[in-house]
DNA sequence: TCTGGGGTCCTAGGACCC
DNA sequence: TCTGGGGTCCTAGGACCC
């Protein structure tokens, strides 16, 4: 492969089945069965299912109650977040020992820059063994001149798949297949695009642009006909500073009426300004997120004028909202937000002025 | 078969200011 | 007094992702 046309290299990590394979290590005797993480209530869904459940139709997102019923025959771990996470450092840990730049995309994704690298490929692929020899967990790497293409290239054979492809070549590979396998093409649009008599990604770019404008307006539209050429300008950033937090529950059975919320809207806020506190965050905006038994979402929120974590704080402006809004019906989700956070999540070191640049900077 | 929890980004409308 | 446009901030809803 010639990469010196390809405007930069990024692979892109994935691995398979996170949670299943990482509770397999810890109950070797379920390998080769149909198992699921799921919680354990009522309305509990699939986070994740083995490869082995997949084959019933059970999949993420998919209610826990009809995983059941596809596959009774499954076995069902509770999710335990806190040792995902843990396992999770350690993929990552690899991942920075291999290379410079890497973004981490929640617990079991990212992105490398492998651009100016002599030998991308074989990089990549240490990075998959090492991650194997040093976990056992496997993966599935993807590698293209951007991140859409790395990424639409480290699901095309998952499991412990390794693809590599240029655009064209992403292009021709999955001319045929629906425009939903581009992240960020949901079934809403995927439903637009087929009442234009748009199946397929190659019908998708050969689509005038001028006829996505039209139908999908001015940054969607366009936002299309690239994506369908596989043209991404994105790049790997190594860092990302989160913009808001918030804490949600839904109840196993609806609850009705404020004064019922009201006991849930406080624990809420305690749990998330305890979060804020410990990683010295403030937020303005304060939210509130309501989910009626018709499943129809709500929210208020209100912007004060001194960013806050104080407990005292979200939790009375939380409360003003859900009283203001005084829900109508029976309430299946409650949750608290805090949005604009501050900039600087770590304490800024205090940082001496280069010499001669004091007069400089007044 | 009634659909989790934690996020991001986009849109559209209104307030307000210049 | 009326009109207009642009920019920013805020709110609410929605699509989407892991």
């Amino acid at each position: 492969m010639d990469y010196s046309s390809w405007p930069q290299v990024v692979a892109h990590i994935d691995m398979d089945a996170f949670y299943v394979s990482v509770e397999l290590q810890r109950r070797p005797e379920l390998r080769g069965l149909p198992v699921v993480v799921a919680g354990t209530g009522p309305r509990a869904v699939v986070t994740t299912a083995s490869y082995e459940a997949r084959k019933f139709g059970v999949f993420s997102a998919t209610p826990a109650e009809r995983a059941r019923r596809l596959c009774p025959q499954a076995v069902f771990v509770p999710p335990d977040f806190e040792h995902y996470r843990e396992r999770s450092r350690e993929v990552m840990a690899i991942l920075h020992d291999h290379v410079d730049r890497a973004e981490v995309v929640g617990l079991d994704e990212a992105y490398l820059d492998l651009s100016g690298l002599e030998r991308p490929r074989a990089a990549a692929r240490r990075v998959k063994a090492a991650i194997r020899e040093t976990t056992g967990l496997a993966c599935s790497i993807g590698l293209g001149p951007s991140k859409l293409v790395a990424k639409v290239a480290s699901d095309a054979e998952k499991p412990d798949g390794f693809v590599e492809l240029t655009r064209a070549g992403a292009c021709d590979r999955f001319a045929g297949s629906s425009p939903g396998l581009i992240p960020g093409i949901g079934p809403k649009t995927v439903e637009r695009l087929t009442s234009h008599g748009i199946q397929t990604l190659g019908e998708l770019a050969g689509t005038p642009p001028s006829a996505l404008a039209a139908w999908f307006g001015h940054r969607l539209g366009p936002h299309l006909a690239r994506v369908a050429r596989f043209e991404d300008e994105r790049t790997v950033q190594t860092v990302r500073v989160a913009k808001s937090e918030s804490r949600e529950t839904t109840f196993d059975r609806d609850l009705n009426g404020v004064a019922a919320l009201e006991p849930v809207l406080e624990a809420l806020s305690a749990r998330l300004c305890e979060t804020l506190v410990k990683q010295e965050r403030r937020g303005r905006t304060i939210g509130i997120k309501v989910r009626l038994d018709d499943f129809s979402t709500h929210t208020r929120a209100r912007t004060r004028e001194q960013p806050t974590n104080e407990l005292s704080v979200v939790h009375e402006t939380a409360r003003e909202l859900l009283r203001e809004f005084d829900p109508s019906r029976p309430v299946r989700l409650l949750g608290v937000r805090v949005a604009g956070l501050d900039e600087e999540a770590v304490p800024r070191l205090p940082r001496a002025p280069a010499a001669g640049q004091l007069e400089l900077s007044l």
